[in-house]
DNA sequence: TCTTTCTTTATAATCATTATAATTAGTTTA
DNA sequence: TAAACTAATTATAATGATTATAAAGAAAGA
């Protein structure tokens, strides 16, 4: 019975060692060398539910990687960009952020304090479509973020806190 | 007849004059003071089909104002974006782009050549209010690009050329 | 016109990111 | 397993966009 013994094994493995072991199987059957680097990095941004800065995660390692060369996180985020394992965001005013790809989501942010909130919602073809009529682009995909104020500034101005 | 009256006076002004009055005003009234480089940078946002950096407003107004600063470019560009004139475009891999607001429209971007193409589409509110339910937040607005190939790209990749 | 306040200018500083060159370490193959 | 090949890491310097600072200049009101 294969499905039970997948599922068995499924159940074995925690869900983001799941992910990273099927990260790093895609990094090394697209020629990537799997470094210690390499490792820590990707698992961080796996277990992180936040949205960090590349000098977020190089501080975050700090401890386990003394050593560590701002420079490689960013060349391995560039590769893990590269391949589609991560996500990179940009916005105006700071330092770009990383996201591992899971799902399809996109991400609300509070003008507020920054904080950024993933949600679900079905894509947006109609848009892709429409954009591709009007212009005569080829679409390759699309990007949407939702602003507002989280409910933590909202009730900070309420209360004066 | 004030509505003929009105129809004549947008006749006698070309429509990026009209958009140029109607910012300066807006200006003047929220008690910002119009200065020549203020309102060259204004008029250059305005009839320009582009969506040029700061750089790139700088050098274009270089030899009306030879002496002008970068940081006049830079603190006037964030005068405009903060009184709601202009939208700031931030892309990952290069500098800010600016874009002075007009209808409400989105941008569709090459991935090959980078060119910037507007298209206008209804607003997404039930994004936004799906947003605002699964995270508690107070929805302000929201930003959407398209990513794609432009035609000129795309023929220039069958011919070779 | 005079005064106040805002704006511009010139320059230096900051900060994120990338380039470089030497060293180190995965991976392959014998 | 060990040599050999190649890619990755490190340390450092460089780049480039943006911002801060302080002095000089110009708009608006009395």
């Amino acid at each position: 019975m294969i499905i039970k013994k997948d599922i068995l094994d499924w159940g074995a493995l925690a869900m983001s060692e799941l992910k990273l072991k099927d990260a790093l199987d895609a990094l090394k059957t697209s020629g990537v060398r799997i470094t210690p680097q390499r490792h820590a990095i990707l698992k961080y941004l796996i277990s992180t539910e936040s949205h960090p800065t590349a000098d977020v995660i190089y501080k975050s390692l700090e401890s386990d990687f003394p050593n560590m060369s701002v420079a490689t996180v960013y060349n391995n985020l560039r590769v893990f960009r590269n391949s589609g394992l991560i996500k990179e965001l940009t916005y105006g005013d700071a330092s770009s952020r990383f996201d591992f790809v899971t799902h399809d989501h996109y991400h609300i942010i509070c003008d507020e304090c920054g904080t950024i909130v993933d949600f679900h919602h079905p894509g947006l073809e109609e848009v892709e479509h429409l954009a591709s009529h009007v212009t005569g682009f080829k679409v390759n995909s699309h990007r949407l973020e939702v602003y507002g104020t989280c409910p933590s500034c909202a009730s900070r101005a309420v209360t004066g806190n």
